[in-house]
DNA sequence: CCATTTTCTTATCCTACATCAAGGCGCGGG
DNA sequence: CCCGCGCCTTGATGTAGGATAAGAAAATGG
């Protein structure tokens, strides 16, 4: 599976063998069935995850019990509860596999070892992390101003192959309504064609 | 105000006259009037900045024309569209004053000369960014997942000083309410006491 | 120091979405 | 084959907060 994130890393950034060599033994290949809980909401988790295969998510449970999608993380995504990975302190959310999934996992190591991987690989994870803040500044934003239908019509464009793949009710968690306002959305949105 | 921020910046972390003096040429006094406008949203921002009196907020315009707060900058506090002045792109909101301030503003050099200026202070930037990171986080988390009675009191305890000085149609924005909800809020916390 | 604008409150009515409840459909296991 | 069980839909009703309006109090600026 490192052969995959080899093959990502390649397409978006000058990469030579030696680079790659000195990340490769910093990740660890595993396979997940579904719903296996990576990091569990309010203790230290050990490992964030690049995805090669499958899809994870993280996730709040609030205290009436109702859980709240913060991210997805399909294919070639990474997914992480950074802050306290490198704090050791205990996460803010969980995450778990939604399907089976091939993922090559990173413990607190990986962000200490980031500025011996060489400028290219650092700056790309980096800008990795900004990426991560401006989608999060958007989320926010959204969330704020935008309506469950505009926010839905977002997701697919986030998201377009977990459209069809996912079950409604996730898609719901992650919009912040309810299956059943989702339903009719989409109800909604069918007529009007 | 450059001895302000150095203050700050030496009951946070160990720093020597040599490495003060290599951030202070990144940075520019100015003095603010209320209501003056830092960063334009849709427009390429040229400054991010650190206040040392007043303060700023940052806040977008949905379609609707309604303003929601992304964030408030007391004193002692950074502000600034990293993303944005980074990669010279238009700003996804816009940052002004809420009253007269002074404030050390930097450019997208800033940025670039982080890795110059030394470890505690690299770290120390390499820090904030995830602990703001983090607050981004737990606001997307507090607005899936909390009344606005709860968000509120949480407002209370993050700007605890912001909640008799600020005019309650800015926290109401930045609460995602209207003042008129908030204002019945009050009341309802009010009367149990 | 007065005129004007902003701010806050309160009341009434309205709407997006939640909650509760029931029924249908696809699907894997005995 | 049919039972049970997620999953999705649909309907009826409830509710937090929005929209609108109006008036009193406070701040701002000329």
């Amino acid at each position: 599976m490192l052969v995959h994130l080899k093959n990502y890393l390649q397409a978006k950034l000058p990469l030579s063998e030696a680079q790659f060599d000195a990340l490769a033994p910093l990740l660890l290949p595993r396979h997940l069935a579904r719903q296996q809980v990576l990091v569990q909401q309010g203790e230290v988790g050990r490992y964030g995850a690049f995805v090669t295969q499958g899809c994870l998510r993280s996730y709040v449970v609030d205290k009436k019990g109702k859980e709240h999608v913060l991210q997805f993380a399909p294919e070639n995504w990474w997914i992480a509860d950074q802050y306290g990975l490198i704090h050791h302190e205990p996460a803010l959310f969980s995450i778990d596999t939604l399907e089976e999934s091939q993922v090559l996992l990173f413990g607190p190591d990986f962000y200490q070892q980031l500025p011996q991987l060489g400028p290219p690989l650092q700056t790309f994870f980096y800008e990795l992390q900004q990426n991560s803040m401006q989608a999060m500044q958007k989320r926010l934003i959204a969330t704020l101003s935008a309506t469950a239908e505009e926010r839905y019509l977002d997701f697919i464009r986030t998201y377009p192959s977990l459209a069809q793949r996912l079950p409604l009710r996730l898609i719901a968690a992650y919009l912040g309504i309810t299956p059943e306002s989702l339903s009719r959305i989409r109800k909604e949105l069918a007529g009007h064609r």
